[in-house]
DNA sequence: TATGAATGAGTGTTCATTCAT
DNA sequence: GATGAATGAACACTCATTCAT
């Protein structure tokens, strides 16, 4: 009973296909080093396919970058929509989501990294980027201002407590490539909790 | 009294020219988009030089990346020797003293990132700093477990703090690209105490 | 009272559609630099159409010069019918009527003067062209020897004469492209007109 | 004793053979159809020699027109200079020049050709020939002009005098492809003479 | 018949490396 | 040792043609 799929949903497919295969190479080989051909392969459909659906091999990198971003950007705007508790609960809850999410996108956590380490080179995307940060720190800095009058965070400037907790879990992909336990990736949430306040013991690993 | 340069010292000053001009460059442009031939431009040498004192563009990479590795890694190693006071003073000197390195080695740093980003495509230098970091951990560890042992830092896995302090200070370089006010440096080096153990007020930023 | 189009009729009405688009774009951009995407588009149609109704771009470009150079043949080659007078009035009145033509099609035009610049590229066109040549000499040469043997025309070589006329109304819309006045044009008939033989003052513009 | 060529003068050789090659395919095969591969190895150098000599495919076009353009300047902008005897003596023999450049330069012509038969695709080379044809015009108009006070040219406006010559030495290389007997040019010669004034029996001949 | 997605051959350009001077 | 011309492999992008719908 499975009707045939679309056209339009065989074209959707197929993007979705070349973007993968995008976002998987470019995240391996960088942008330079990435022929489109290879792309191509990967995604198993033609050369010249690839340019029916993005324009050029820039256009591919932007969607490659920006269409993941959307799909994670709720997870780091919605804070205290998704997450529960006081404010230590909710951070604790919002780096666990966030480890979770960085240790299964490596792929695409690279891939920033390389538009962070070159913003002259990817102005756009760095802009995109960096008004990220600017939007997370806008949401989660009433959290902190909150956790720090319940006495349970530091009294440390909050948008400095939320880029430091940013630079700690973009630093841990550089740092650990393939070493992910789930051992580590859990104490290292004990870790970035600490950039916020005073973690009692096994505090950050209850759920 | 200023005798003339001897041939040597002439060789090994445009050497040096060229591996900084290429420290620059690869730094802001990567690896695949730097042509030898601005390296050559930016350093003040004709082309064909550059390969008179470095064999391939791989090996010029590589000098790129070692050469300031070795010059900086005293900093990490040498951290009883360097660094004075109880656990969490040495703890605090040195992270001054790499944040301040690193706020001065913007260009060094992003070749870092370049080579952590792609450890398949660079598997010597990214070996390399795998050593250098699991030879930092060799070398803090005992530091932090006399810290834990006089009650100064938190009884969580040592290597785990020194890693988490390393992902913070390579992911800094990457969040932060322009705006290190003093301030911002000064007040990130507090956090990056808190991952070793509890700040009492004002600690981090004594000296 | 206007009857829908038939089938039959919708259908030409494409293809002129299509091959008027083609005129202009290859006499504008070149064989080569002339996608089909640009015609079907300049046409109003679908790309795929475009294969529709003509089997390959090199048919296409085929069809663009020849179908309106069996137009403009009526003028070149039924010279006494259409024109009258004595020989001298009847070459005033063709040329009036050429130099009309000329600066009407100026696309045309280009597309021939491609295939003529390039024999070799577009051998079956040339012949084409190159057969036209030979037919309106075949045509004027009677006239011109009726006119010589009047006293009217120079006693030149009747195909070099109208060889000459050619060249000179061929050359002319490489030589002012956009510049043509009316009275440009009135004035370049009575030059053209002097290579056939000697003009009492104004005779080239009575018409 | 033949000495052997300076890297200056040899490396003037090289540029001069791919400019000639460029010259020879170009005005064969188009612009847009004629890949840079296929010049040089009609100038027996390898494919990146080109680029070495030329920046771009477009520089060498426009190399290949413009440097031809100026080695024929001469011929058409020292009339005085150049050629002597009443004005229309002077003309005759600047015609028979130009038409023996002409049918020595076909290659050269033919270039000239897809240039003035594209204006908006090459904007600047059209600039350059419309300047041309304009200097051109400039330097004849006060010979032609003397020439009709002496009674031996027509009473037609000098400009437009020598646009049907231009038009008419610039379609001859278009009409005529590969048939130029002596004999054909010897007497198209003395058609050119009949646009400027009345041409005596074998007038345009005697030289 | 009309459409436009799929294909891959073709080509301008870049650039590391070699090497003659 | 220093130079920069010569080389050709590699790659982004275009586009005529095919063909499934």
């Amino acid at each position: 009973m499975a009707a045939a799929l679309s056209v339009e949903e065989k074209k959707k497919r197929k993007r979705a296909l070349i973007l993968q295969a995008a976002v998987k190479l470019f995240s391996e080989n960088g942008f330079a080093e990435t022929p489109i051909a290879a792309i191509a392969k990967e995604a198993g459909v033609s050369f010249g396919t690839v340019f029916t659906y993005f324009e050029t091999k820039e256009t591919l990198f932007h969607s490659a970058i920006l269409e993941p971003l959307e799909e994670i950007k709720p997870y780091f705007y919605e804070i205290e929509e998704r997450y529960s508790g006081n404010p230590m609960e909710i951070i604790s809850e919002m780096i666990h989501c966030h480890v979770e999410l960085f240790s299964k996108r490596k792929d695409f956590l690279r891939l920033i990294q390389q538009v962070l380490a070159r913003p002259d080179r990817y102005p756009d995307l760095f802009q995109e980027l960096d008004d990220f940060v600017t939007v997370f720190i806008d949401r989660i800095v009433p959290l902190i201002i909150q956790g720090q009058k319940r006495g349970l965070f530091y009294q440390e400037s909050p948008p400095l407590i939320a880029q430091s907790y940013l630079s700690l879990i973009n630093g841990m992909r550089l740092t650990f490539v393939d070493e992910y336990t789930n051992l580590f990736w859990m104490d290292m949430r004990i870790q970035a909790l600490r950039l916020f306040g005073p973690v009692s013991n096994g505090e950050g690993t209850k759920r």
